[in-house]
DNA sequence: AACCGTGGCAGT
DNA sequence: CTGCCACGGTTG
């Protein structure tokens, strides 16, 4: 145990390893001189060898000398040490209680991360090298980015003037302040959508390359926001400034050449999608974390970071300004602006002017439906179209039916590897046999009536739908008749979009209608395609989900409406009323941008719940502050600090157990201001015929949650278990 | 995570 | 007696 002494040069370093410590390797006198923290190594591992990070030198090591092997090379045509970097994935390892290198490495792409075959005559940064990020084209969307051509990287030259923009009263306003911003600081830029948010962004960017020839900045968005409307804001704003999009979409060889670029401070303007964040930027002058409240920003995978949250720890470390914008900003940077931590910029009105859509709720229960519409839906739909505008039309769910029953015996079609139904999916199209994928991109001219007549299932034979689980994917035949009972007459519960598109269809049989969600955009560039024709003004009536509800500028939609959007009012996550509320506002926020006159109608079986009120009075400081009182009152986040341990097993009271001896675990190492709950089975209990379940617990305040989290993982790590676990640090679902 | 060695048990 | 898999301990 005890270190040995002696005069030995010692690295540690982090490696692509789920361990909590880095590897120390001995330095030879070759390499003594010429490595420092931050350098990029080769290591023996076993009889493997791999690349990693150098994160500190010592003279000692806890690992006996004739254990230590020695570093195999320097990498020294990597990136230069940064430390900055380095100190940020540090932040990131402790806050969320995991390894250096499992934050390090992942963050660096593939083809940068592994070791260099001696026989290659070119290394994997040379070649990354010789393409450098270009200047953005006007309509380029983020899966298209120009391919960067070699030896463009000194092309620095271009002007920065950007076509000079009439911003409002606030917008200035805004921008003033963040011009005038020294050093680090938070601010939230809470603007109602439509309020002109991105050239605000990119003024104040504007600014910062103008008058700081090394500076890099960040901007931060969600994943569906990478559009070809942002690339058209910023190539419009910075001709000619090469800009670096990163996101995973990217082909490797692009991304290794974009993430150097940025690495080495060849690129001042980087866009990109959370795992941007944890990219070295050594000239890093400023930070934007557009739509913050957005849960795109959590990271799945691997450590579960909050890119957002890494992005305002980042500035503080570097001692740069970050501002977090969003038209219904998150609970907690709501809160932090509240009590001062956060300086709150407010642009309450739309930048051209038009007025805020006029919101009605309307109650379908006791009404005459058509095809589950009310007939304020139906007639608001019916008038925008005999005036020539575009309707939206939001439901968020995708498919026919979000379950097929029987309801002679009360079956439901339950997935068997899943706590959750499969959904119903048509095929092709409503009218003819075409596939999904060629089908649903394109408008579509109206069907035949009576074609929806009957349950579809029945109606149109088994092989036109499937059943899908939404969860684990699995996808299976249509029964021809009840497994339980044998009847035969089986009935979609329901709405999905290709539902209401089937339905909206026979309500208007004039109407040009197109659908856009998940399975739409499945087929490569059908997204684009749906959204190019409703800005072409090719289709009358859009209709999908949330993916619709983002960044989207239609000229002529002077319509939204919600369909039954309940299903995050009543939920046990106490955060589905914060996630509705923010939808509804964006979607609806998609009507009248181009100053016309619009409505937003939200049809709702629970039109008194005050979220509707909220929502109607375009009022999210009323809606915010009303949560946070019931969150006080409840105990609940951003007023208490949450982890959750969440366990793995083929069958879930193995599960159980490991989460009731980490509980009992957790009991020695408790303390003051820690409490712990009982192991439950998590809301989606099986998942991919994995049983799981969880153990929360709470903290009154961060530091007293890390210094628990602290104590208790080393002695869970001491717990041998067949059991897969994993500790969430700030959960978002619960 | 990936790899190795150990040990249990079935099969030729 | 060999071969295969499952488990668990190690990797510096």
């Amino acid at each position: 145990m005890g270190a040995s002494s002696g005069n030995l040069q010692v690295a540690r370093v982090a490696l692509d390893l789920p361990l909590a410590e880095a590897f120390d390797y001995l330095l030879e006198a070759d390499l003594a001189t010429g490595v420092r923290p931050g350098a990029w190594v080769v290591v023996p591992w076993g009889r493997a060898r791999r690349i990693g990070i150098v994160i500190g030198l010592a003279q000692t090591s806890e690992v006996p000398p004739e254990r230590l092997r020695p570093v195999i090379a320097l990498l020294d045509d990597a990136p230069a040490p940064d430390e900055a970097w380095l100190a940020l994935a540090g932040f990131a390892a402790r806050y969320y209680h995991r390894g250096v290198g499992e934050v390090l490495l992942p963050a660096i792409p593939k083809l940068l991360r592994t070791v260099p075959s001696t026989r290659a005559r070119i290394s994997a940064f040379a070649r990354a090298r010789k393409r450098a990020p270009q200047a953005v084209q006007p309509g380029a969307a983020a899966a298209s980015m120009p391919v960067p051509a070699a030896d463009e990287a000194g092309g620095l030259a271009p002007g920065l003037a950007g076509a000079p923009l009439a911003l409002t009263g606030a917008q200035r306003r805004a921008l003033e302040a963040l011009v005038a911003c020294q050093g680090f600081a938070v601010h939230l830029l809470h603007g109602v959508t439509g309020s002109g948010k991105t050239e605000v962004y990119l003024g104040w960017i504007a600014h910062l390359l103008a008058t700081r020839p090394d500076a890099q900045v960040l901007l931060l968005v969600p994943e569906i926001a990478l559009t070809p409307q942002l690339f058209g804001q910023i190539a419009a704003r910075f001709a000619g400034e090469p800009v670096a999009v990163l996101h995973s979409g990217l082909p490797d060889g692009e991304r290794a050449a974009q993430w150097l670029a940025v690495a080495e401070g060849r690129v001042r303007l980087v866009v990109g999608t959370r795992l941007a964040v944890l990219t070295p930027m050594p000239g890093l002058a400023a930070v934007v974390v557009d739509e913050e409240h957005d849960a795109s920003y959590r990271q799945q995978e691997g450590v579960h970071y909050s890119a957002r949250d890494l992005a305002v720890a980042m500035a503080a470390q570097r001692k740069v300004p970050v501002v977090l914008g969003s038209a219904t900003p998150s609970l907690e940077s709501w809160l932090a602006a509240h009590r001062g931590r956060y300086r709150l910029l407010t642009m309450p009105e739309r930048a051209a002017g038009g007025e805020l859509p006029r919101l009605r709720i309307v109650d379908p229960r006791g009404r005459r439906l058509q095809h589950s519409l009310a007939p304020e839906v139906v007639e608001a739909l019916g008038q925008a179209l005999a005036r020539g505008e575009q309707s939206l039309v939001f439901v968020n769910r995708r498919g026919y039916a979000p379950v097929l029953s029987c309801e002679a015996c009360g079956w439901l079609s339950r997935c068997e590897h899943c706590s959750a139904c499969r959904v119903l999916h048509r095929l092709g199209a409503p009218g003819g046999g075409a596939a999904e994928r060629s089908a649903a991109a394109s408008t579509r001219r109206p069907v035949p009536a009576g074609a929806e007549a009957g349950a579809p299932a029945a109606a149109a034979g088994p092989s036109r739908y499937r059943l899908v689980c939404h969860h684990c994917s699995v996808d299976v035949a249509v029964p021809r008749r009840c497994p339980d009972c044998g009847n035969v007459d089986l009935t979609p519960l329901g709405r999905g979009t290709q539902r209401l598109e089937e339905g909206l269809a026979a309500l208007f049989p004039g109407a040009r209608i197109a659908r856009l969600d998940r399975d739409v955009a499945r087929r490569r560039n059908a997204a684009r395609e749906v959204i190019d024709a409703a800005h072409a003004g090719e289709v009358d009536i859009l209709v999908g989900t949330q993916m619709l509800a983002k960044g989207h500028d239609f000229r002529r939609l002077t319509l939204v409406a919600a369909i039954d959007p309940d299903g995050g009012l009543y939920s046990s996550d106490f955060r589905a009323p914060e996630r509705l509320f923010a939808v509804l506002m964006q979607v609806a926020g998609r009507a009248g941008r181009a100053g016309a006159a619009s409505q937003v109608i939200v049809q709702t079986r629970f039109p008194g719940h005050p979220l509707f009120a909220a929502l109607a009075r375009h009022d999210y400081a009323g809606f915010a502050d009303a949560q946070l009182a019931e969150r006080r009152e409840a105990a609940l986040p951003p007023f208490v600090f949450q982890a959750l341990l969440r366990a793995e097993a083929r069958a879930l009271d193995a599960a159980l157990d490991f989460l009731g001896q980490a509980k009992a675990l957790a009991e020695e190492a408790a303390q003051d201001g820690v409490s712990l709950f009982d192991p439950v089975p998590m809301p989606l209990m099986r998942l991919a015929g994995r049983e799981r379940a969880q153990l929360l617990l709470e903290a009154s305040s961060r530091p007293v949650l890390h210094a628990f989290l602290d104590r208790w993982l080393h002695r869970l790590a001491a717990l041998r278990t067949p059991v897969r676990w994993q500790l969430e640090v700030d959960p978002l679902e619960i």
